[in-house]
DNA sequence: CCTGCACAGTATCCATCGGATACTGGTTAC
DNA sequence: GTAACCAGTATCCGATGGATACTGTGCAGG
């Protein structure tokens, strides 16, 4: 099987790390590890996002096959999200990711103070 | 030790997953795990990075302590730019997620077929 | 002499995108 | 009747990314 390369501009591997690369995106996914979630569960878990650009992020993921959107016929509505087999073998590298995010984040901050 | 919460958005590790999210830092770092790089070395192995995002981008790293930037008083000019450690410590991660990347490509193609 | 080339970028312009803020619509509980 | 709940839209604006073109230094070749 061929797998595609990142360096070449014309694989479509760039768009898969475009969304990837995505901060909503990763928080999304990092989220619904949990299990399903609904649209406000998910905006009150990631912290600064606004709801147009969480919705845009959902549909997205949608799109790629990350995620599925179930949709209740139920007052007050009722929206899942709920992650793919797909969007759950994504966890693994994400979450490898964040670890060293919140490992280093002072490492880094420290270096920037020497720049200002 | 304490270490962020990517959740948080006051959370200083939020800067850190933008810079990791970065399409052309995550390149840029692969890239030099072979060894050094000049910058015209590294405008060919990227394909389709403009100069101006692929300075910025360096910059942005090298302010981040994940590269140095070394300048020749040579003619023609040479500047080199070089992993840290904290820099290589990264590689993990990404090369992590850019596998899953492009063993996943054809699959999220498909799933955006099928939405158009 | 002076033209051209190598290298490492700047400069300029424009389209797109992210983010902030405000609003919608159906239902039901008070 | 009016306020709240939920899942979003609508609108506007500044920042960002990308395309294209240009700069400056110094040597090598004709």
């Amino acid at each position: 099987m061929d797998t595609g390369d990142v360096f070449d501009p014309e694989c479509p591997t760039r768009v898969v790390l475009d969304r990837i690369g995505d901060k909503w995106s990763v928080l999304v996914l990092l989220s619904l590890d949990g299990g399903p979630m609904r649209f406000t569960e998910l905006r009150g878990r990631i912290g600064g996002v606004t709801p147009k650009v969480l919705t845009q992020t959902l549909r997205s993921m949608e799109q790629d096959g990350l995620l599925t959107r179930e949709v209740f016929a139920e007052v007050p509505p009722r929206v899942e999200y709920t992650l793919t087999d797909l969007g759950r073998s994504l966890h693994g590298p994400l979450s490898v990711v964040a670890g060293w995010a919140e490992r280093n984040v002072h490492e880094i901050l420290r270096c920037r103070e020497k720049f200002s």
